[in-house]
DNA sequence: TCAACCAAATTTCTATAGAATTTTCCGCTA
DNA sequence: TAGCGGAAAATTCTATAGAAATTTGGTTGA
């Protein structure tokens, strides 16, 4: 049994993000979804340069860490490397892949591609509804006045800037026409959400929310272009769109590991 | 143990492919490669149409018919659904999606970006030795009179032509300047390549070789592009050459299955 | 007849042990 | 000192058992 409480505290100063808190109760894993809930904890890891580029993961040690069996760990470390997020070596495990700018800088070229690609495609094909009740949350989300928000306010203003960003791809890749391109950019989304969430929290620690008004800006210069049925200026917005994140998360991520 | 060689014939009823031959001897997995050699035999099955649309793929029935346990299947299961093969259900487990000409229009529009946009950026930046060695064998391959081929000759004639076909495709890949974009279109190529060697075997069993004359044709085209340095005509060749692949491929997988 | 429900069978999921492989480290030799 | 085995340690990989979850099939009651 590897859910030794005791034995696990000394395993934590290899681990720079749990803090005093034990990770038995910290997470609570559901039988059948270990291992996402691995994925996602390694991701933001890896994102937020807690496990360094080359790093080599070891199963065991991660095991004592998530307080769980070597066998959903492996799992979770398979369905990373076919991310691309590590590397995977028969016989020789994993090790962690640099995410530096230039990285961020490849994905986000490719995302803008597919993306771009998708947008086009869904021009016209989503519900009128929808698009115009976006728009409305976009212009009072690119309204509010960020230099002046309570914590609480923050937090909820983060909280729906997240929704309404999830809706709008979303709602891009249900309607492009192309289950394929849409299951791709989940993927990516998946990537990009934990690069928005690392750098969002960052910003929360900061108290520095400009970002959060701008990206609403270009949400809503892509919405607006998709009511009026236009899709190269659908397309013209996201790629502008992609273009931004792009720079931002090249500034807050280090120069370039490794 | 698993490996009941008398028991497994029992099984071989439920699997189309393997004859009176045991699985045992037919395939030697070896340690650390068992994920990959499963994920790559029940590819080619999925592509073959011998695992249908919607079909519950059940562990302890693979590992049996693979003579590995059950272990290595579920690794290569989640990897499958990783690359959108499967859908995979949490405690519920695996179900083929469906691959029928819609998908492969789909994939093929998702490659055709891609790879486009690969080959975009790599003109200019690939050595001219290697280019004009791949100029001459696709030449050469162009050449073949197709219908007079010994069964030796087509063996040999599909082989230089895989192999053409994989040197051409990783060379622009690997001069893309974007190792993101080069790692998805090797996942991307992973996929071709089941298709191309699934349609290539029914080529060989119809003593049809038309299509790989085509092939060393369109590949002629990008290569001399490339060799122009004429970043548009080679994109668009590249383009030519998948639209005409997707094509193909449509029409000989089964209409849309499911 | 049909829905609800329970038990049995099936299947997924996880932990664990041990085999195979790789890595590390130490003594030895040139 | 540098290079070369070779044993020991560490790690990956696979098989297997049993727990948890789902599916199935039949039975009861309205």
């Amino acid at each position: 049994m590897p859910r030794d409480c005791g034995a696990s505290l000394l395993n934590n100063q290899s681990h720079p993000m749990s803090g005093s808190n034990n990770n038995s109760t910290q997470l609570r894993y559901d039988r059948g979804r270990r291992r996402s809930q691995v994925m996602a904890a390694l991701l933001s890891e890896v994102f937020a340069g807690h496990l360094r580029p080359g790093q080599h993961l070891v199963t065991q040690q991660l095991a004592e860490r998530f307080a769980v069996s070597h066998t959903p760990i492996r799992e979770a470390l398979i369905a990373l490397a076919g991310m691309g997020v590590l590397d995977w070596l028969p016989n020789r495990g994993a090790v962690v892949r640099s995410v530096g700018r230039r990285e961020v800088e490849e994905i986000c070229q490719v995302r803008r591609l597919l993306e771009c690609a998708a947008t086009r495609r869904a021009c016209g094909g989503i519900g009128l509804v929808e698009l115009e009740r976006l728009r409305q949350t976009f212009l009072e989300l690119q309204q509010v006045d960020v230099h002046r928000l309570t914590p609480r306010q923050a937090r909820r203003f983060i909280d729906r800037a997240r929704a309404a960003d999830n809706a709008l791809h979303d709602l891009i890749a249900a309607s492009c026409g192309n289950s394929f391109l849409a299951q791709e950019l989940e993927r990516l989304k998946l990537l990009f959400r934990v690069f928005r969430d690392v750098a969002w929290q960052q910003e929360d620690a900061r108290h520095d929310y400009r970002r959060l008004a701008t990206e609403a800006g270009e949400h809503l210069a892509i919405v607006e272009a998709l009511l009026r049925n236009d899709p190269r200026q659908a397309a013209q917005a996201m790629s502008a769109h992609i273009r931004s994140g792009a720079r931002y998360w090249g500034r807050t991520l280090p120069a370039n590991a490794c």
